[in-house]
DNA sequence: CATGAATGAGTCTTCATTCAT
DNA sequence: AATGAATGAAGACTCATTCAT
């Protein structure tokens, strides 16, 4: 009955099972056994591949936030490396939309019990990459004479605020039409507020 | 032995030393015994006053919120009605200042597993309260041709969004070079993207 | 808004009040403050009148049984004293009907969890009174030449446990032409095998 | 030091301890706690074997049912199948007998707080069963011409009541020369009343 | 006498984790 | 490697009973 397979698959098929189920339950809710019964595996199964329960977690959201940041950067892709203002904007709303088509998976990942992983989960939690990101590009975009950045942390962090809190509001508001002008007031942001004066 | 105390203080004891507890420990990890040994009763005392173990985070968000939107109403009311700038630059700012003052109590509070109480919990995570107290605060400003605002229920919710993050994101960085520098840039938005052009 | 009653009454209502809801909910889920709170008395009045929560029982098994047995002997005394088999007959079937005017409240009342109220609660559970007055009635009929029985006692046990347990069996039966035919089978007893042979 | 069993073998041990515990504490003393540690294991094997506390009791009594069943059909089937009035006295006095030999089990298994379990509770406490097989005893007696009797199923009824509710008396009473006497009455019931008059 | 806030022992149930097979 | 029976610590919740007012 026992049938082997590689590990990494086994590792990403509880992983799937899992994410599927914190969505639907919560993170509370799920139970291990819950998991790996979703995976068809035995409890046991579990952990040779995590340590303990709480491990799962950490993953998805390290899963979650490279979906997230590869479908930004992606759409930045598109435009032209000297449009500052519009690859900042592009990347914003494109977070914003990606985190629309699911929300449910990135509400159950990162709206966690304190401490409960301890006290990494908070620079996940708080979108340091995500910010890192950000700043990166307002620096360069800077420094390149293509942006009126004061200060391009600060800015970061409270323009990844905007949309992410943003895009959690508009989630429970489920009010398309204020989707859109929200992410018009983005657009709005990115030209008047990051536009050079020329 | 039983010391008969007044239903409503008797509550506010229990709700303090749940904030207490939850601050510390984070909401999954604490147990109605630590809640009634904490505030110095019995087990069964708690469900004298909560109908389970989860009610006590809908009171303690409501306290919280109350709390923090009073003390930004108030730095507010210092300044003269007409600087439509300086109250919501100062609204915004005496935001983070609060929420840095103890900045433990709201993650614990509002960083919860989802689904836990399910109903109403979106609504305050959100922060709809203080997205509509911004959004007037525009409107008005805007109205009273004070401020220069295309969609103020936008840009409540995204400038809510900036400062509610970045509060957040300041925690967890806990650098206070930083923190000064992200609250001179929210001093920047609103001075430079909100004030009228003349 | 303490009113006081003649202990009597409080005790008697308390009685009611718990019968009520014993008959309703069973005896595990009927809790003190259940019984207070329908005999519209606090909680602490309730060991003024009762030592234990378990005492009720007691005194509401005597009451169930004194009324019964009532209603058995008064049909039983509208016939002639020296119509042996008749009164007997009477006493049997008045017996069942009674029974099945309220079933429920005979079995939520004797139907225990064995061991409850101790051991005290058998004596009543089996019928000590009934089968005493079945017994007399055998004795006297006998002796009286009115009757033909061998062994009056294990007569009256096993006569009572017959309409004992077929007022249940037709309580949960629940066809009342089956009754009527059981009705007819225990007066056909009561005549055949009762009557003297002349 | 897990010592994994098969199925079938610690259900039955589960079984077996939750029975002498019922005889000795009444149901509603019996913890799950208690069961388990009788049977020599965690709290929570339990739960693998019943999905709550009170699902013991339904297999418990349809054991006793089966148990008692099985005792009564073997005295009766020693005798001559045309014996109608012979076999139905056996049968009846065995179930007396087998009750009598452990009649705690009995008591703690079918006198339950009423609406515990609720629904097919109280065929099992009436005795669908044993008025059955009477039920069938007297009517194949009767159409064989072996049995004078009006009404089988209302016999039935009646005659296991006596039965039933006899050696519970007698169980109470605790006094061997009774049960004798009663036996004997029994037996007399069935011959005087039963047997055909030729 | 009556009240009802407070007590706290007692139960059921869950579930992460282990480990013999 | 995989299994899943077994573990047992932990926690929520109930309720009979007490006692200061």
């Amino acid at each position: 009955m026992a049938r082997t397979k590689p590990a990494e698959q086994r590792r990403s098929e509880l992983l799937d099972a899992a994410e599927q189920l914190l969505a639907q339950k919560g993170i509370a809710a799920v139970t291990v056994e819950d998991i790996t019964q979703a995976a068809g595996v035995s409890k046991g199964t579990f952990y040779s591949y995590f340590r303990a329960r709480e491990d799962v977690l950490g993953a998805l959201r390290a899963r979650y936030i490279e979906t997230l940041l590869d479908a930004q950067n992606e759409a930045m892709s598109l435009l032209h490396p000297d449009d500052w203002a519009g690859r900042i904007e592009t990347w914003l709303v494109a977070g914003i939309r990606t985190f629309l088509l699911d929300p449910a998976k990135h509400n159950t990942l990162f709206h966690l019990p304190h401490g409960s992983t301890g006290d990494d989960a908070g620079s996940e939690e708080v979108g340091f990459q995500h910010v890192e990101v950000l700043r990166s590009l307002l620096t360069a975009g800077r420094d390149a004479g293509g942006l009126r950045v004061v200060d391009p942390e600060s800015t970061a962090v409270l323009l990844y605020g905007s949309i992410h809190h943003g895009a959690d509001y508009l989630f429970h508001a489920a009010d398309p039409a204020l989707t859109e002008r929200v992410i018009a007031e983005v657009r709005r942001w990115c030209r008047s507020f990051i536009l050079p004066e020329l």
